[in-house]
DNA sequence: CTGAAAGCGCTTACAG
DNA sequence: CTGAAAGCGCTTACAG
């Protein structure tokens, strides 16, 4: 259907091949030759087959990009500035989804149709990385970590997680609890370590009862509230694992009237765009999310160009966004059952 | 560096056809020899290569998006049931994002690297549309349309608006206002014709001065709110292009100190996810968004498999959320400025 | 049942 | 400066 470069040769009266040299802008090309093949393209709407030049030249530009759910709203804010990236790159953007087991297999990333890959979902024990690296694919982690030495761009959530315990302990907050993300993902992980570590510094530790851990979702955030708010000694203030597991708290919170920040303090992790709508006010770590995203990009694209290249671990600092929803723990004011 | 299907054959001591049709399933392979080339090609980590496959079949089975802006929140509404279905009929997902002046050109789509394209952005006066249709490339609209005869899933914009009229009518509102989207937006315009219909087929019109088109986003609506509000005759009750637009109306109401629907009723379109946010809990039309993009994914692998079937534009009938934006007209009891 | 041949549409040494 | 040749890695008639 679509014309070839055959086509056009055909019509400029010139072999293939000078096509193709010509649209490519060989320099050899003389400048006459070249005005007939452009004027005979133009003539046919030719485009040069990309199914074509990908197998000549090994070369997909093509990038792969893991995410675990689309319906997240965490992950626009990485698959925009990545795409952004890729796209100035000249690079264009495949996405896949890793839902439950359901994730790309190690064949479907490894067929020969990506340049390289970017993972921003990969749980600790997923089996992808170990695959990729042994075929030599490139990727970096974004967000996520592994034992694996690769490239990666993440943000220090020990760190993070503990500017949060700091804070949670400065509001003289006793009765803590903790919304943690997944253990299985490196981000869930570090971060209750570093909310652990920071209570522990202090002096204070995490009841059992008031640590859960759930997927990083608005709807485990929503159901995690009425658990913790459920038990004996219910929590003044909740460190989230991430926003948006702290957006479902907060709509938990509505609908069972418990008062953001009155009767409880509660603060997310990664400051994603609707953290700092008015009517949300998330406190919150601050990450940014752009930048990180950008240096995945800049990682992965220089490990294509130099496969043997060191791998590099770039770790982004977050800090504190004071918002409205933590208070300063009021023991008199408290209406809530107090007087058990 | 990857082994080939020639690596394959020569460990299997077949050629390499014999490879191809083997691990292909193809019905005459012996038994006992697709049993040794499976082996060889476990053996090799083998994967067939996807750019050879694609070169010779001429299908890529990779599907491009166009979306305008992956960071507004109303696109994976969208891209997530999309690249759900197309994922399971065995398509991939390439994006394109077109904003501005900065879209995909029609080379880039029109390079054979996709099997077919869903634009769900597409401005009326976008000349994609008509270059695709001029090169026979498959594409359906989603959540647009155009003069073009083409394939569109979309919703009854005019009808869902003028539902709208009815209800700000109904409560009684007079000082009836508007934050339409764009007029190059078949949503934004089907949108706007609808809800004045409705308005003036109750005898109420709506006054210049109350009506603006935006872009449809978050900032623009925020934006709006202070401008609409600003007028000599603010309105009492504002009928929103989209949910987005909304969300920005409801955040500039917090910063305002304007009270939600005591001081003004907000109604939007499309009814997003964070429009039943109990925080948020916007009064909206509902489409039913994840069928929609099922029936675009639907419509364009029918046309795909068959380029000359008869166009169809499947339209889907909205109805009416009725939450917490939206309250009849109070006169007395108005705190604003009444007494003027 | 399987091999040899041709072809998908490019790119890039290699000659001349 | 440009053509003929080879090759990228598959698939699929065509023979046998």
């Amino acid at each position: 259907m679509a014309a070839t470069s055959k086509d056009v040769a055909r019509l400029a009266g010139v072999s293939q091949p000078t096509v193709s040299r010509a649209l490519r802008g060989h320099p050899s090309v003389a400048p006459e030759t070249r005005r007939r093949v452009e004027e005979a393209a133009r003539a046919l709407d030719y485009v040069a087959s990309e199914r074509g030049r990908v197998l000549s030249l090994r070369k997909t530009h093509r990038i792969g990009i893991v995410v675990s759910d689309l319906t997240n709203p965490f992950y626009p804010h990485l698959l925009a500035p990545l795409h952004d990236y890729f796209k100035q790159a000249g690079f264009r953007t495949v996405l896949f989804t890793e839902q439950d087991e359901d994730g790309p297999t190690i064949e479907e990333l490894a067929d020969g149709s990506l340049d390289g890959i970017v993972l921003t979902t990969s749980l600790v024990d997923s089996p992808l990385p170990a695959a990729l690296m042994h075929r030599d694919i490139p990727f970096v982690f974004l967000n996520r970590e592994s034992d694996a030495t690769a490239d990666s761009a993440v943000v220090d959530n020990v760190y993070g997680a503990a500017l949060v315990g700091d804070l949670l302990v400065e509001l003289g907050h006793h009765r803590i609890g903790a919304v943690f993300g997944p253990r299985a993902a490196s981000t869930g992980r570090d971060r209750e370590t570093g909310f652990r570590r920071s209570l522990s510094k202090h002096g204070r530790s995490l009841a059992d009862e008031l640590a859960v851990s759930v997927p990083f979702s608005f709807s485990h955030g929503r159901a995690a509230l009425g658990t913790l708010l459920a038990r004996s000694e219910p929590p003044t203030a909740l460190f989230c694992g991430n926003d948006v597991i702290a957006l479902g708290v907060l709509d938990g919170a509505v609908e069972l009237g418990v008062r953001i920040p009155e009767d409880l303090t509660v603060v997310g992790f990664d400051d994603i765009t609707i953290a700092s709508w008015a009517h949300i006010g998330l406190t919150t770590v601050h990450c940014d999310l752009d930048r990180l995203a950008r240096t995945a990009g800049d990682l992965l694209l220089k490990r294509i160009a130099d496969p043997d290249r060191e791998h590099v671990r770039s770790i982004q600092r977050p800090h504190l966004v004071l918002r409205r929803s933590h208070a300063r723990l009021q023991l008199p004011s408290s209406p809530s059952k107090k007087e058990h």
